[in-house]
DNA sequence: GATTTTTTTGACTTTATTTGACCTTTTGTT
DNA sequence: AACAAAAGGTCAAATAAAGTCAAAAAAATC
């Protein structure tokens, strides 16, 4: 089946990727229109896929002369900078689990990647002072806020 | 009697040995019909002959336009292991640096987890000897196989 | 032949998408 | 100010898949 929602989805994703703003206006219905689709079916769209929670933020505005606007955030950096700023100096084992589950909570680790950061705290931890471990997980999170958005490439 | 089931599974098996890229997707209702049985059939052969521990991951979607995805991994487990071996005692940061690239090119690991494990490596090597080292790259590798395979989680 | 395991089915559940009727906000006109 | 037109928003119903589960049936094992 065609599944219209996902065509819409790369549609918008598509035009992001070619502005170098990452910000898309566009006005609903004339979208709907183009694609041959319900008006409503658009709000389903960003509703479902283009939520804040995978980093996105959608502003519009009603009545004549309104659009949608759809930008995309670079949110993940200011989580990830936010867990690393909580590793304080005197954290150890018990935050930085706990710092990693929230992390995976929120959808911005994968499984792999918060076992991966796990262990490695669990075995850095006989081996390095408290201190030390901070750090590194810090400059762990860091390495993956550069990487961007978690991707899966088969 | 000839065993439905088994007809389902080789018929996926045969449509598989077809596929370069080792993946098969279907529609459940459709094959279904195909095949003249119960949609439920066709799960159940899904989850009694395509399990992780034969290799293979299924994944799906419900809803309009929904799928069944069938993938063989077939060598991810052994190349693990394989990498695993090769990082003999003597081995050490440039050996761990190369293996990790070679089972990134090879797409087992994403961008982010090899980032994660060759910073690691990195910071470790001014903290602990090359051979425990060696020993905890080994534990980190054996902790993602057992993980099965990389995924996004949208 | 009795018992245990595997298969088969179908009724029911959950998730996802699509549509359309109606609602609210904003702006333009008289 | 009153009203009309132009957007976008909301929500619930209709539809389209796939999943679950347990009971019946068949096969395999002892």
């Amino acid at each position: 089946m065609d599944k219209i929602a996902d065509f819409i989805e790369s549609w918008i994703l598509n035009r992001l990727q070619k502005e170098a703003d990452n910000v898309v206006v566009l006005r609903r219905n004339e979208l709907a229109e183009e694609l041959a689709c319900a008006p409503s079916q658009i709000s389903y769209v960003l509703n479902t896929r283009f939520t804040v929670e995978r980093g996105y933020i959608v502003e519009s505005r009603r009545g004549s002369g309104g659009y949608v606007r759809i930008a995309r955030i670079p949110i993940q950096a200011i989580v990830f900078e936010d867990a690393a700023r909580q590793i304080t100096k005197d954290a150890s084992l018990p935050t930085f689990q706990s710092t990693i589950l929230r992390l995976r909570s929120h959808g911005l680790l994968t499984d792999r990647e918060a076992a991966l950061l796990s262990q490695f705290c669990d075995m850095m931890s006989s081996w390095v002072g408290p201190e030390e471990q901070g750090k590194m997980l810090r400059r762990l999170l860091l390495t993956l806020v550069n990487r961007g958005e978690k991707h899966d490439m088969r």
